[in-house]
DNA sequence: CTGTTAGCGCCTTCAG
DNA sequence: CTGAAGGCGCTAACAG
């Protein structure tokens, strides 16, 4: 089976190459019964354009180049889901790379160099396949400046950063704002919170928040009532098992993930606090499972899909030379109100 | 900044594009002297090569087109991981399109005509960019023969199938059977069963593998213990009521997908029945929430890297001109053992 | 309105 | 061991 090309329809048409390409490609005006022909010659031909060829010749592969740090984390899917989205309308396509980091080196995100040649490689490659732009998504939000040399193309993060390249994040702050403005507004002043580890950029934006709704709400400020945790579950089981040994216990905490708000169910199960009716829970992330747990917790939506999409829209206008719109690159979260926060019981 | 090509560097480094070219691929033997030059001049001016042309030239892309049905669906980041880890070990790229059926279509998995024009147009669009071959992942299992021409390019599914191209899926009748021996191992007699929809696959091949248990272990068959649910929490929850409300209780469960184990802790939950003393629960899926879950459920983990991996190995050898090996296009599960399976209690 | 033709960047015989 | 030259499939001037 000798793949057939315009050559073969142009032949079998009896019209030149040329026009075979204007028909395809709209690109002149074609008489009409010359057009209707080489159409029905192409539909005999099955005829498949080969854009491997095309883009030699228009040096426009409208593919762009994805870097996932590791599409088997939670966040990631979405990010690319949004990312597809944008990319369906446009008419672009998506040369997936998956850096597999948590496959390949665990948890030890630190030690950059360890993968730096990952990444290199994954670079050079998608810039060998004539990508338009690269999009790096994070597993993980943290500096990532230094790491990667585009060699001019564009290049956009998000779900981490550099401080030279444009990227997509949330508004981790005001979202911690809220969740604390949601939990006052129920009538809590206790408000307790349990953080991710606290080199991590999130977890000090988070208590930002903290603070400043505590400052707007004018609550009571009591360091006991802030604990660190380090994102696992088990973490957020021992504070909250610390915060109910307190002589005056909270109302409520705010675990800045859901996987430590399953500890702090745990926890409250054990010691017999019932939630909501002795203690507020609120977590973060939206992760599936919050809807699962007994009782479902109210948690923060990160704006995902908007992230990805976000990051599709902005490289684009990159690579069409604009100036993208800084205000759409931190997207808001978004509250889930579900059966783990009440109005605080009456003081016993 | 003007591209920089082979011919560039032939005239830097005084030689011809051949050369380059030699020295690039290892095609020839190249003088020493020569070749280090050339290096060298490759070094300063930064080249990258250009796998357009080389695709063209050489009709190969070393490029496979991966049709996911939605990546946000859990299954399928897996898989995704598992082409990732064969392709980067020969070699490959991934061009990734994503058919966004949740979001685009909903559940309505059955009115195949919904999206066969999103299916053909992601077929179409990978076939002009000269993939050698596609991987096509479903995200539900469900038979979809007629539904895709590639043109004569080599396809294959996996986690679902057509009656005529290789698929990889995984070995859900064993697993089936394999959870029921285990409870039978733990001295379990009565042992109900909690279905997905019945006009799945899956379901009819896990009923399989329950009724071979049955015969194979001497368990009473009793209809009741049979409960017909649909996926979802909910019907594992109100099934489970149901099955509390028997005469004679079963005492272990095994839930056909980790959802609806939720269900079933819940509904044990509020009637007082402890798990796994008083009932046993096994999952389906080893979704990652069920080790969030109170108590973590014991549950069997679905082959999912490997299916990716499989689907990436046999496309090739396919490719190749090779017979991949069916013997690899059925691989097992695993039971996750937890915390959901106990011996059963005493009779009361 | 349509045809001719010169490349896009690279590989690969074929000569030397 | 190296160079010259044709061509992969398609587009876009430039002519007619």
């Amino acid at each position: 089976m000798t793949r057939i090309g315009i050559k073969e329809i142009a032949a079998k048409a009896d019209v030149s190459t040329a026009t075979v390409s204007y028909v395809l490609n709209g690109t002149r005006n074609v008489k009409h019964k010359t057009r209707e022909r080489v159409l029905r010659v192409i539909e005999e031909l099955n005829y498949k354009p080969n854009d491997i060829a095309k883009s030699l010749k228009s040096r426009r592969t409208n593919t762009i180049g994805v870097i996932a740090e590791d599409v088997t984390v939670f966040n990631v899917p979405e990010i690319i889901d949004g990312i597809n989205d944008f990319a369906d309308r446009h008419d672009m396509h998506i040369l997936l790379t998956n850096l597999r980091l948590h496959k390949r080196i665990g948890h030890n995100f630190d030690q950059l160099d360890d993968y730096r040649k990952y990444a290199e490689n994954a670079v050079n490659e998608l810039l060998s396949k004539q990508v338009e732009g690269i999009i790096y998504i994070g597993a993980h939000p943290r500096d990532l400046t230094g790491l990667i040399d585009t060699a001019g193309k564009p290049i956009i993060y998000t779900y981490c950063y550099t401080q030279n390249d444009p990227s997509i994040q949330y508004n981790d702050e005001q979202a911690s704002f809220e969740a604390m403005s949601h939990l006052a507004s129920q009538g809590h002043t206790r408000i307790a919170i349990i953080s991710g580890i606290m080199n991590s950029l999130p977890s000090r934006l988070r208590f930002n928040g903290y603070y400043k709704a505590i400052t707007e709400f004018q609550l009571p400020f009591d360091p006991q009532l802030i604990k660190l945790g380090d994102w696992e579950a088990e973490s957020g089981y021992r504070l909250t098992q610390e915060l109910l040994a307190l002589d005056e216990r909270p109302t409520a905490i705010v675990a800045m993930n859901d996987v430590m708000a399953v500890g702090v169910l745990r926890a409250a199960s054990e010691a017999g606090v019932t939630i909501p009716h002795d203690l507020s829970v609120v977590g973060f992330d939206n992760r599936e499972f919050s809807s699962y747990l007994i009782p479902q917790i109210t948690t923060m939506d990160l704006p995902l899909h908007e992230m990805g999409f976000q990051a599709m829209d902005s490289l684009m206008c990159i690579i069409r030379g604009e100036t993208p719109d800084p205000a759409n690159h931190l997207p808001a979260c978004k509250l889930i109100e579900r059966d783990s926060v009440a109005p605080p019981a009456r003081v016993m």
